[in-house]
DNA sequence: ACCTGAACACCGTTCAAGT
DNA sequence: ACCTGAACACCGTTCAAGT
């Protein structure tokens, strides 16, 4: 989708710098090697630069992050057109946070640096859209896209940085050893607490939440702003 | 709840390294200056030693960064007794989402770094008693109550680093300005999706999930661990 | 065992100076 | 305007050596 190399390692000339040059270098150091190695310095060294150049063009590094991440919004597919606007809205929603899981650390950025470039305007009108067409209130179908692409990022940033001897194993152990006497529930539950794929858990939270979201009603005086 | 200083700035005659010594101090960082001060480097020099010396402790900062939350939600104080089992529950996430509001960069660290000490747990047990007591039924409450954690963790990770400049404004005026022609849905919404203050959203968001939670079922087949 | 100085391999950001 | 070398003020983690 972005320009081809025309060789695996041939230095390219030395590029006019541009904030595109910028971001599409971070994109693929992130695709290579991740964000924790998307740096200002980094990038410099990639660009043939040094790092105080590229303040020229992006205010921060998460400005960076950011830019990089409406980048990669780009990569998701439209809206399905067929099904009913249930399944359509899981389907756009998983499509979303398969694109997120793919880069865990960069979905944990997003949570904190909300994305607002047209990649991600263009997903919050299709939900809005879906949840208008299944006849969700207005203000029920605006909250709740909040909702849902919070849920969407925030999964995939649990993913962010595990892979070794991952702490989330000593959570599953904590509960599968959690004694009956002081945890009751735990214990009678943890089978519960545990079970599931994780494409069986992101479903059935989708559901729920378009569930809950249908039947709540948002509090009369929501109408200005914080 | 900790140990008292003896007097503001008086060193203590270098009292032995410990753990909870290293835990101790990165809690009082965090308080005074935020979990980005909270570094190996910056604790030793607390501790008046060498970064090499917390390794002995402490296998690395993440672990460093959980001990610490762990710590903090010991201060969340019990589930009260009064109220419906609805008001209850919303009570108990309210007072977890305010304490991770007080430091929204753990709140980041928590959603990689699942938490699994005796509070979580007890914090866990109390949620599923209380969905329990609603009739909800137990494979339901037990997927429930990762999405009511989760909500709360990752709306308070969303305040992580913000402050001066926030792009989250960038992406109010994104939305405010987004052209009818491209975007009816949000154009004629944005009102409402920028609607309602942080508290009567996160109120809604709990009740709009406990809603989905009570009526969606879990797959038949959700015994197993991945 | 516990502790440490020193080193390795990095960071973000700013500033004064150049073109 | 745009670009840069150099500097400032930091990082996490490891290792060989000490006690």
């Amino acid at each position: 989708m972005t320009a081809a190399p025309r060789s695996r390692r041939e230095r390219p000339a030395k590029p006019a710098l541009t904030r595109e040059g910028i971001v599409a270098a971070a994109v693929a150091v992130l695709r290579a090697e991740g964000l924790r190695k998307v740096t200002m310095r980094r990038l410099a060294q990639e660009l043939d630069t040094g790092p105080a150049s590229l303040y020229v063009y992006v205010r921060n590094t998460d400005e960076l992050h950011a830019a990089v991440l409406d980048e990669l919004l780009g990569t998701v597919g439209p809206a399905p057109a067929e099904g009913s606007w249930r399944e359509r809205l899981e389907r756009v929603l998983t499509a979303y946070t398969a694109m997120l899981l793919e880069h865990p650390s960069l979905a944990r950025s997003a949570l904190t640096a909300r994305p607002s470039g047209p990649h991600y305007l263009r997903l919050i009108e299709t939900l809005l859209d879906l949840l208008r067409t299944g006849g969700v209130p207005r203000a029920q179908a605006a909250w709740g896209v909040d909702l849902l692409l919070q849920h969407a990022t925030a999964t995939a940033a649990e993913h962010a940085g595990e892979e070794p001897t991952g702490d989330w194993q000593a959570a599953a152990r904590a509960l599968r050893e959690a004694p009956a006497a002081t945890h009751p529930r735990i214990a009678a539950d943890a089978g519960l607490l545990l079970s599931g794929t994780p494409e069986a858990r992101l479903s059935w939270a989708f559901r729920a939440l378009l569930n809950g979201i249908e039947r709540t009603a948002v509090p009369t005086e929501g109408q200005e702003t914080p």
